[in-house]
DNA sequence: GACGATACGGACTGGCGACTCCGCTTGTCC
DNA sequence: GGACAAGCGGAGTCGCCAGTCCGTATCGTC
């Protein structure tokens, strides 16, 4: 579907493109996506029409640095849930998802996009994403770990709601340890 | 302190003064808080250089109906609280302010600013909703209703959060009330 | 009902930020 | 090592939006 490959690019451009993702993900979870973009081509250390040439428009560049991090968080996912058992893979998946989104807030919102608007490209690793939920969830409730009324829509709410709590509270490790306490005995059957 | 009183505003002045926060308020909420200032003086039908008399800066406006906000909440949870059963109590307060939080999510993170940055006006009413909080929160932990480790921090954070799971969840009826069962379960002692 | 004070409308300004364009540099291939 | 494509930098353009200014309308008072 998707085959069209173009020729390889050339060194240096791999390089930048590759240097701009990653100082494009630090900057925009650091501060907020409005930061503007010719910060971000300094940071990298190229100039602004490099960068829209890697990225036609801000938005693009945004929308690329979100299905990494949905890759990232999928790729761990399926490593962390391969063999184990059902309800510690939902817990620890649920950690792991949290942790993951951590930056400033709008990017919790990557993943609420992820069921609601977003671009061909960011469709398609959400819905990996919600996919692997939709089985940790199930497996978790066939487990008699987690409450059974509990649907897809209610988990990446929390998911979302939780990332926000997270922000909300900062880094105090011992805070955040309570709150994940609070949801996950929530979670259980009671 | 505040005691200041300038002189009455003209008649059509306070009406536009009023009118100019309902419709602050109702386009903010909806549309978010990027709306151009234009369009919410259009929408109160007034000029821009109306709405800039009574709120020097974007910002002013904002902090006005933030204020308005809060004092609505801090009036409705007094009501509620004055002479109810201590557990209830928190708990009919914690729905309230989700309930009253709802809207585009930036307004969450007026709560959020709360207790962070914030002007004195905002500060001011904050810092009652805050107040009233704790005393729930104490309430119900006296009573064994809710975990005695956590503290008003958590407490708010997790507002910010089930705010931000709630608008992530849409107005499904059923499912908020999944949530709550959630979220209330666990504050309990286990 | 007339007059001063108060408030209004909306054209205008200034600054900012996304995106373009093109002369110059660098990688690649023979 | 030279030729040419691929890529680069960053000054410049364009549109948008917060906030100003002032001639005009309205209010309140006598």
């Amino acid at each position: 579907m998707t085959g069209a490959q173009e020729r390889p690019l050339r060194a240096d451009a791999a390089r930048n493109r590759a240097r701009l993702l990653d100082v494009a993900t630090e900057v925009f979870t650091t501060r907020g996506v409005a930061t503007p973009t010719e910060e971000i081509a300094r940071a990298a250390g190229v100039g602004v029409g490099t960068l829209f040439r890697h990225f036609p428009t801000k938005e693009a560049l945004l929308e690329a640095v979100m299905v990494r991090r949905l890759e990232t968080i999928a790729a761990r996912t399926a490593e962390l849930t391969a063999g184990a058992e059902p309800a510690e893979a939902f817990f620890d998946g649920f950690r792991l998802v949290i942790d993951q989104s951590a930056g400033k807030d709008e990017f919790t919102q990557a993943l609420a996009a992820a069921g609601v608007d977003a671009h061909a490209s960011l469709r398609e690793s959400s819905g990996a994403i919600r996919a692997q939920l939709a089985e940790l969830l199930a497996g978790a409730q066939r487990a008699g770990a987690v409450r059974p009324e509990l649907g897809l829509p209610e988990l990446i709410a929390l998911l979302v709601g939780v990332g926000a709590t997270m922000e909300q509270l900062g880094p105090d490790r011992e805070a955040r340890e309570r709150i994940f306490e609070v949801v996950f005995d929530g979670l259980r059957p009671r």
